[in-house]
DNA sequence: AACGACTCTTGATAAATGTCAATGATTTTG
DNA sequence: CAAAATCATTGACATTTATCAAGAGTCGTT
């Protein structure tokens, strides 16, 4: 699974970073299947996750135990709780695979000090950072200026392998509707 | 205005920085009056924005014409269109002075040249990354899992500050809901 | 192939929220 | 300081979306 990293990388930076080989060791690769959960409310996030194949939904439970989405992830995406792995304190999210996955995970430890040894590591964590960033605005722009079906259009035009992969309730928690309503106005499209 | 930015700063970096006084001579003061736009739809963003009084709301206008407020941002926070900043392409936001404002800017050729060229300044960009990063997040969950009413709560819960300085319009945007709702809930509480 | 669990769809109904219009209050500006 | 503009509130009504329930379909496991 490290090849897919490397290229990812590659692809990043531009070149074959420095002390690939040191960082690449840190990374512990992992398979877990459908329904694992890597982090539930109030634990501490650890980790983070570098998909190589599969998809990761985060989400919250609302006070009706209803999964809200916040997102999916799938194929060279990293995930983990940005707050609470950069504090150590405990998460407010879960994060559970939703299909079966090929992960690489690299542990706060060693995540730590490679951001402080290594400038190729911080830099490419910095261009993460910024990419997520980016992706989360949209993402609230998305949800709070569209309606339901909007938003549907929305998933078809920009993400439509998340609309064929996962099941019509998932992409309905993503998108904030209930399942019901996903399935009416997905006849009305 | 610049001794707000650096006691700002000594908070984040825990010490007076290195180089400050070349930093600060990049920020340029801005004093615009209520109802400046400071970046509109379509333009290139090409300035960080520090704000030391007043405030700015971010939104983008949705196909009716209505304002759908992304962010809310007063004093001693950092306020950019992150996207188009980094890639210096067109925004898809608006970013407007909704009270009369104190403001630093830092323009993007001074902002590249100092995160490659002053270890410091990189190290703060990254911290007030993570911060708006961690925050945008935490809107996407809050504004996905809660009703009009339970935003409201919450807003008052934790940004009391905004609910007694705003308008009623302004606050509403803010949690996505229109004036009317807004007011009605309000005598629920 | 059969079982169980889960999912999708559809209908009936309810709840939440939006829209439009009118009025009075407040703020801004010449 | 007065006119003009904007804003807050309220009522009536419309629209959107959720909820609950039932049946049919699908999937994985044994």
């Amino acid at each position: 699974m490290l090849d897919v990293l490397q290229e990812h990388i590659i692809k990043r930076l531009g070149k074959v970073p420095e002390r690939f080989e040191e960082v690449a060791k840190a990374f512990e690769p992992l398979r877990p299947k459908r329904g694992t959960y890597l982090l539930r409310e109030a634990e501490v996030c650890k980790h983070v996750y570098f998909i190589v194949e599969g998809c990761l939904q985060v989400f919250v439970i609302d006070k009706n135990g209803n999964e809200s989405t916040r997102e999916l992830y799938t194929e060279e995406q990293w995930v983990t709780d940005i707050f609470g792995f950069k504090n150590q304190q405990a998460s407010e999210e879960y994060i559970k695979c939703v299909e079966p996955c090929k992960l690489l995970r690299i542990h706060y430890d060693a995540f730590q000090y490679f951001s402080a040894e290594i400038p190729a590591f911080a830099q490419i964590y910095q261009q993460i950072l910024e990419l997520s960033y980016s992706n989360t605005v949209y993402r609230v722009n998305t949800m709070t200026s569209l309606n339901a079906l909007d938003r549907i259009k929305w998933l078809i035009e920009n993400k439509p392998q998340l609309m064929t992969r996962l099941s019509n309730k998932l992409i309905a928690s993503y998108l904030g509707i209930s399942p019901e309503t996903m399935t009416r106005l997905k006849g009305k499209l």
